[in-house]
DNA sequence: TGAAAAAATGTCAATTTCGACATATATTCA
DNA sequence: TGAATATATGTCGAAATTGACATTTTTTCA
């Protein structure tokens, strides 16, 4: 993992390590990671290609706007789960989840 | 779904409704269970064909063999997290993970 | 522009999931 | 067989995640 990647995942609130210096994560770490965060975006694109707001989605899977807004963001605090859980309620198909998968 | 498909569902502790009736699921929630319960099934099969005990499983994730237990299980306490995280562990790849998704 | 709608951010008590532990049950195999 | 190993089940306090709410910031568009 390069720095600029390190950079990004850090950007997004991913940091647990000392002050000014990266955390090395594993490698299991680091896919789990990243596989929150494409699963993030992809829901953001497909939420808005649906033109529904983050009020919509919420509603959708009584929740509320600010955790779908945590959510889209790939905040750390928010679970796959919750993540699977709206992908489904657009009615993701299995072929574009699958592409979903980072790597 | 199909009476037998709820009746393994309900094996594994997903009954949520009332006592001698089964609960009508929606679909999201039901898509969300087969999904669990086949990458708990998938888990399972991959750490047998691997040798690995559960308790070396668990150590490999830093949790405990009674946790494992319950991933396997397809227990509804168990989030999806910890099973990616179990499945990340095995360095299953990508293209296994999307022959795990159900449909 | 500027007001309205949408999204982002921070906080909090309630709920869920956690690892750990004890123990029961099942499987293996000498 | 029966002892050793593996798995299943139940419980618990701790930690993580939750929906909700308030508020700020950003975007939209008339």
């Amino acid at each position: 993992m390069n720095k600029e990647k390190q950079m990004k995942l850090e950007a997004s609130g991913w940091k647990i390590g000392s002050v000014d210096e990266f955390l090395e994560l594993s490698q299991e770490e680091t896919e789990f990671i990243e596989l929150k965060l494409s699963l993030s975006q992809n829901l953001k694109e497909r939420r808005q290609s649906l033109r529904l707001t983050q009020k919509d989605l919420a509603r959708m899977i009584h929740s509320s706007q600010s955790r779908v807004a945590k959510m889209e963001a790939g905040d750390p605090a928010v679970s796959i789960d919750l993540l699977v859980k709206s992908l489904l309620a657009l009615k993701t198909s299995k072929k574009e989840v699958a592409g979903m998968l980072p790597h």
